[in-house]
DNA sequence: AAAACCGATTTGTCATGATAAATACAAGCG
DNA sequence: CGCTTGTATTTATCATGACAAATCGGTTTT
């Protein structure tokens, strides 16, 4: 009566039943190297294994879901897996850090600065042909200049996507989601205070023009020049967020 | 009774229902512009003004927990609270990401390399001397020489809290997390293959004056010479654990 | 042979109640 | 008077069990 649950005796039993199951798991996957789509206990045997309720079990569950690392279905066949955390999962838990912090453009833009330009450079020569054409696929979104306001917003985004897709196909798994991480910021959490009626026509050729340009120095395995039209790329893209007054909001990143 | 819950005819209910209240209560959040501390509705209330279950609702209070986004007390005056994500458990969550993907030591480096120097350059000039008295307490951990393999890995944990707490000190939330991010998975995730019995004397010394030079290169607010000082550092650090062998391991980072 | 049906299986939801933890506040003690 | 110590109360936590929903495989029907 004395000791309801004496388990470890310089354990911090503190944290809750659910979280210590949902920490028993993760070792089991650690210690298992269980990959993503395999299976994993079900709710029945945990309840068994760990000696706790249903409710207590699911709740663990939820907590793993939450951060996406296993997955549940229903009916025959059904139950628990292992889940691989998806980029837009991590994306949006990370969003979750930065909701109350003020991040700014110019924050922002001064990563983009130090990193793109980089990741451009070691590109330069290690793209496909499929590769390169999907970026030039991309670009077809904003081929023509934007008719008003709202075309121009819809063109960022798509140019926003050519770079997340630039920088999924480097190596470093690190520096793709970082790129990728602050262009869904942009693309998420942005809006400009000062539009503009009739869209800046210079500016939409000039940015084009680097991407085809960075694109050709892509393809001949030009580093140095990839990485030189890609500084003036985002120096370009970071003189009209200004010019334009955009603002990160205050908002949760959706999956 | 024929109708329990219609709610909305074109919606995609396929998320089931603990979701769908955390995300209700994630918008609830964002639009009363709720702070940390804040408080958010009790247990009970939450099962009638959603007219689901006491089970339902935890689990839903779980997947909020688990991204940090809440924080529950019991007792008198407890409850659930808006919760500030901490950088310990964005670093977590984020580190679940890349737990099946291969994050070389390499791929960390170069980061390191573009980022880092940048900070320093940024900073100097702008830290209080509190805050350089701080990154001189941090190097008393290794002031002395390691004596044994032992010593050297705490000696380089202490100096990874040296960049870590560094990169605390900028305005720039995301360059903050950046780096501080990869000084975890260095402390936490890093074995080294190669192990030498009497640590390296030089690398040690020339290490450490680096960090002398870069924080009186900050006092004097000479940004250029903190830029090249932090350059040379990274360099430095990327080869030795090169020529350790340093790989990346398979865990999660605890909280 | 395609479509509809059925039944087994597994998670998802609900309802209720007992238990444990943490705090506020008052009473007791030095 | 200040400090400790109970103790009541509020709240989350844990447990149990029944029922609903989804899904898959095989079977029957058309």
């Amino acid at each position: 009566m004395a000791d309801p649950l004496p388990q470890d005796p310089a354990n911090r039993t503190r944290r809750s039943r659910p979280f210590h199951v949902a920490d028993a798991i993760k070792d089991w996957v650690v210690e298992r190297g269980l990959q993503p789509g395999d299976r994993l206990p079900g709710e029945a045997e945990l309840i068994e294994r760990f000696g706790m309720s249903k409710g207590t079990i699911r709740e663990a569950m939820r907590l793993l879901q939450a951060q996406g690392l296993v997955e549940t279905k229903t009916g025959p066949g059904g139950g628990s897996f292992v889940g691989e955390v998806t980029r837009e999962r991590a994306t949006a838990l990370l969003g979750n850090y930065f909701y109350f912090r003020d991040v700014t453009i110019d924050d922002i833009y001064q990563l983009r600065i130090a990193l793109e330009p980089m990741l451009a450079a070691r590109l330069a020569g290690h793209l496909s042909e499929a590769q390169l054409a999907e970026l030039e696929a991309i670009m077809e979104d904003y081929a023509r200049p934007a008719a008003d306001a709202e075309e121009e917003r819809r063109q960022h985004v798509a140019s926003l996507r050519f770079h997340a897709r630039l920088s999924d196909f480097g190596d470093n798994a690190l520096l793709g989601f970082f790129i990728g991480f602050m262009a869904q910021i942009l693309t998420d959490l942005t809006v400009y205070k000062r539009l503009y009626t009739s869209p800046n026509h210079d500016l939409w050729e000039k940015g084009r023009r680097h991407q085809t340009d960075l694109i050709a120095a892509l393809r001949h395995g030009d580093g140095a020049r990839a990485r030189e039209i890609m500084q003036s790329h985002m120096e370009m893209a970071r003189d009209l967020m200004e010019a334009q007054q955009a603002e990160v909001l205050k908002r949760f990143i959706a999956e």
